[in-house]
RNA sequence: GGUGGGGUUCCCGAGUGGUCAAAGGGAACAGACUGUAAAUCUGUCGGCGAAGCCUUCGGAGGUUCAAAUCCUCCCCCCACCA
C-alpha cells in the first residue's frame, strides 16, 4: 500500500495538515477511511471541485476507503466560509435534485461498487436533529469566542453583509458530520479546501471531546492560474463537469488553453499520469509545451467524460487547429491516440442549415449572431468591423457581406470569431 | 420599534433636473505581437438591417417641456440605538 501522503504531497494537493506525524502513522494502518464534503449548490460540480475529487480518487487508488459526503443537509444552511455574501438558501427539493446529479458525476472518478467507496448524504442525519438535544449534546462543546475568531467568520463579521445566525451554525453542523462519520464508519480524516480549515479543526475537536479520539485533517491549496485567476472561470461562466452544460469540446478547449506556467502543476493535479513523465514534459519549451497541454486536455476530458468523448474532442481540435501528432516519448502513459490520427469534427460546434436558406443568402452579422458566435446583432457588427470575423479562414470585410451557398466547401462553411472560436455550418443537402 | 446611510449598466463605483446609454476601474470581446500561452499596446464594450429611435439607474405612481437625479407610497440591505 502506497502511503497516500507522499502521492498527494508530490502532486501538489497539500496545503495544511494537522499533526502530520500521527497522520502518517494512521495512514500506514488498516481500514483507513477519509471523507470530503461536496456542496449541492448546483446539479453539477465544476472544475473547482476537481482537486477534492482527484484526491479522493488517489485515496482509493492507494487502497483506502473514501467517503464522498453530499451536503444535502448542510446545503440547506449554507457555508459562509470564503464567501463575502450570504448564499441564497436552497429549497430541500432542489438540494435533493442537485445531490443526485453530483452522485452521478463522482462515479466517473471514484468506484463506489462493493463498498470500495461510500457515497453518503448528510441530510440523512442532519434533518432529523432535534434542536434542544443537539444544543445540549453538541452545542455545549463549542465556544462562541473561538468561533468568531475563525478566519471564515471574521471576514463576514467585518463586512457590511454581516453573518446570519443560520450561517454561523454551519461550522457546528460540519463538525457534527465529521463526528457522525467517525462514529458510524470509523472515519478519522477529513479533507477539504483551505477555506475549510476552521470547519475541519472544529470536527477534530468535537471528536476529541466526545470520544477522546484523534482525528486528522488535510486542506488543499486554493488553485489559481499563474495569472492569479481562480480556476474554472471563463467568460461563459463556470466550467462544469456535466457534458450538457460544458460540452466535451469546450471542456477540452478549456484545458488546452492552460497557461504555460501551469502545465506541470495541472498535469500533476488533474491527471493520473506518473510524476516522472510529468517532470519531463514540464521541461518542454515554447510551443512544444502545447503538446503537453494537448495531453492534459485529453486526459482531463477522458476522466470527466470518458475516452470516446475525449477522443472526439481531440480529433476536432486537431482538425480545426491543425495539431500535430503527440510523440510517443512525451507523457508516455497517456492513452491519447498518437499515430492513427483520424480527424473528425463531430464535436465542433455546428449548425445544420437548409440549403434553400443559404441560396437566398444571409447577412454575415446575422449568421454570426444566430449561430452563437456573437451575443447580439450589434456585437456581431462590432466583431466584423474590428476584423474579428472569418469565413473559411478569410476575414469578412463588411458586416453586410452576404453568406450564400457559394461559400460552401464540401457542403460546409467554417465560421470563426476571433482567434479560437469556431462554428461549422452544414448544408442539409448538396447545392443544386 | 427609533435614527441615520444605502440599492446605478456583468462586477466595483461616480453621478443630485437637461451637456447621461450614464465618469473611472475590473472583467469580457476584437486587433497587433505570438504558440489555441502569458505579458504589453490599441480599439470596443444596452438593443435595433445603424437613420434615428427604443429600453435601462430597487418597484409602482406623480411633478416637469425634460427625471438616475425632485415628490409620494412600497420592497430590500447596512450601521447605531432600543
Amino acid at each position: 500500500m502506497t502511503n497516500v501522503m507522499l502521492v498527494l504531497q508530490e502532486r501538489g494537493f497539500i496545503d495544511q495538515v494537522t499533526h502530520e506525524k500521527e497522520l502518517v502513522d494512521y495512514l500506514t494502518g488498516e481500514n483507513v477511511t477519509c471523507y470530503i464534503g461536496f456542496d449541492p449548490t448546483a446539479s453539477s460540480l465544476h472544475i473547482g471541485s476537481l482537486v477534492p475529487i482527484m484526491s479522493l480518487a488517489h485515496m482509493q487508488r492507494c487502497g483506502y476507503r473514501p467517503i464522498a459526503l453530499v451536503g444535502g443537509g448542510t446545503g440547506l444552511v449554507g457555508d459562509p466560509s470564503g464567501k463575502t455574501e450570504m448564499r441564497k438558501l436552497l429549497t430541500p427539493g432542489i438540494v435533493e435534485e442537485n445531490a443526485a446529479g453530483i452522485k452521478k458525476q463522482l462515479s466517473n472518478f471514484i468506484d463506489f461498487t462493493d463498498g470500495k467507496a461510500l457515497l453518503l448524504n448528510n441530510a440523512e442525519w442532519l434533518t432529523k436533529l432535534k434542536y434542544i438535544p443537539f444544543l445540549r449534546d453538541i452545542g455545549r462543546h463549542f465556544s462562541v469566542n473561538r468561533m468568531i475568531k475563525a478566519e471564515t467568520c471574521k471576514m463576514r463579521l467585518a463586512s457590511d453583509e454581516g453573518l446570519s445566525f443560520i450561517e454561523f451554525n454551519y461550522m457546528v453542523l460540519q463538525a457534527y458530520d465529521f463526528f457522525t462519520l467517525f462514529d458510524m464508519h470509523g472515519c478519522r480524516l477529513q479533507l477539504g479546501g483551505s477555506d475549510q480549515w476552521g470547519n475541519i479543526v472544529a470536527g477534530i475537536e468535537l471528536i476529541r471531546r466526545m470520544q477522546k479520539e484523534t482525528a486528522f485533517g488535510i486542506t488543499f491549496p486554493l488553485i489559481t492560474t499563474s495569472s492569479g485567476v481562480k480556476m474554472g472561470k471563463t467568460a461563459q461562466g463556470a466550467v462544469w463537469l456535466d457534458p450538457d452544460r460544458t460540452t466535451s469540446y469546450e471542456y477540452f478547449q478549456y484545458w488546452i488553453n492552460t497557461e504555460d506556467r501551469d502545465v506541470g502543476r495541472f498535469l500533476a493535479l488533474f491527471t493520473f499520469l506518473p510524476m516522472n513523465e510529468i517532470r519531463m514534459a514540464e521541461q518542454l519549451e515554447g510551443s512544444d509545451l502545447n503538446i503537453a497541454k494537448t495531453v492534459l486536455a485529453f486526459e482531463a476530458t477522458r476522466l470527466a467524460h470518458g475516452t470516446e468523448e475525449a477522443t472526439k474532442a481531440y480529433r476536432a481540435a486537431a482538425g480545426i487547429f491543425g495539431l500535430g501528432a503527440v510523440p510517443e516519448e512525451i507523457l508516455f502513459s497517456s492513452t491519447i491516440p498518437r499515430s492513427d490520427m483520424e480527424f473528425d469534427d463531430f464535436s465542433v460546434p455546428q449548425t445544420v442549415m437548409e440549403t434553400d436558406k443559404l441560396e437566398k443568402g444571409i447577412p454575415a452579422f446575422k449568421l454570426f449572431h444566430t449561430v452563437g458566435l456573437a451575443e447580439s446583432n450589434s456585437a456581431a457588427r462590432r466583431l466584423i468591423e474590428q476584423g474579428g470575423a472569418y469565413i473559411n479562414g478569410k476575414r469578412i470585410e463588411s458586416f453586410e457581406y452576404l453568406i450564400t451557398d457559394n461559400n460552401l466547401i464540401n457542403r460546409e462553411i467554417l465560421l470563426r470569431s476571433g482567434k479560437k472560436r469556431f462554428h461549422k455550418i452544414k448544408a442539409n443537402r448538396p447545392k443544386p
